[in-house]
DNA sequence: ATAATATTTGAGCAATCGTTCAAAAGTAAA
DNA sequence: TTTACTTTTGAACGATTGCTCAAATATTAT
């Protein structure tokens, strides 16, 4: 009958992380969060100290999601590179219809900051890396299969695919042509360094 | 020795839109703005009507001044290709060190804002497709100089330059790497569909 | 000079901001 | 139960938000 003892952590994270994700930080206020949420402001205060504070759980339960996504596309597919483009697929193409936002929620913070909140900017960052990181170790895998030529940089690779999916996710926003898009996106595969 | 009899409304909207291109939208405040411009609430809401008001103005003031900017590189270099990778590196790399920000202002408006605010969404949005049209334009001078085959879309590669210059602008947020940024925009040209 | 018009001023409004903290309610140990 | 501790509550704080408007000040017309 009455609320549980302890509110389930986790939970309120996610809810926490969708709505910063869809307003992003400034537009997004702590009543705005308490309602989202359901728990009153000392709870919240006590729990993770301040916006700000649970702006860096977001940030970081934000990039756990992206890192279990790649992952989960790397188990379906054999070939990383497939795995890849249907990573991209999926974040260019049905994020902005289901997720809180087209955008990746690290791209739009760090457009949004500036560096009155260096802290959260640095995080961000970092957070970008970790992600980046991951694309590496899938371009690797596709060098050691011979998908992709061992001269090339991974690194600069990772840094390419990583440009093509913020410039796409925004270019969504502003095109309804899904089939567009996609084409796009299989362009990145065919054309350009691979 | 008085203040002028009325204030100079294009430096007043210079001034405006350097705040919000560095703030954005909801971070900057009608009292950052009183102070940036120099003028007491009165005055601007008598000769912008509102925040909103103010933002659409420097919206239309941020376009007018890319457009020129392009315009500029066209009569700077007689070939088109060279236009155009002039005006991607001077937006890529200088002007995220002497601009208000290194993000181009339509895309961090369409980045920022949610459909509470879609008649803003939409104007940028239609600026966003004018300066894709300058784009066009160069394309299609290239094209008949034969720089770029006929068989491409010119719509397409304009498009395509939007979502490089996108996700450029903010991977030079996180990265300090100057000679790899003109490297990667060098590349554009070199390899993909030109 | 005087009157009529245009423009600027800034105190102040209601609403909302992020945050605090004593009191209430819930849980666990004795 | 009673005691000790943990967790939640929500009224309320001072600061700030976007904005208004009567009064003050310039400018122009006569």
């Amino acid at each position: 009958m009455a609320k549980q003892a302890k509110f389930d952590r986790q939970a309120v994270i996610n809810l926490a992380t969708n709505l910063y994700w869809h307003k992003g930080f400034h537009a997004t206020s702590m009543r705005n969060l308490q309602e989202e949420v359901d728990m009153r402001p000392g709870s919240i205060y006590a729990a993770f100290g301040s916006k700000e504070g649970l702006f860096k759980e977001a940030l970081k339960n934000y990039t756990d999601m992206a890192k279990n996504q790649i992952n989960q596309c790397k188990q379906m597919y054999n070939s990383p590179i497939e795995a890849l483009s249907t990573f991209i697929k999926a974040l260019v193409l049905d994020t902005r219809e289901n997720a809180p936002n087209g955008m990746c929620m690290l791209a739009k913070t760090i457009s949004e900051l500036t560096p009155e909140h260096q802290e959260l900017i640095d995080i961000t960052k970092s957070h970008l890396n970790e992600i980046a990181s991951e694309f590496v170790k899938l371009i690797q895998e596709a060098q050691n299969l011979g998908q992709i030529s061992q001269d090339k940089s991974a690194e600069d690779l990772a840094n390419y695919i990583q440009v093509q999916i913020t410039g796409l996710r925004t270019f969504a926003k502003i095109t309804n042509d899904k089939s567009k898009l996609e084409t796009m996106i299989d362009d990145i595969f065919t054309h350009y360094p691979f």
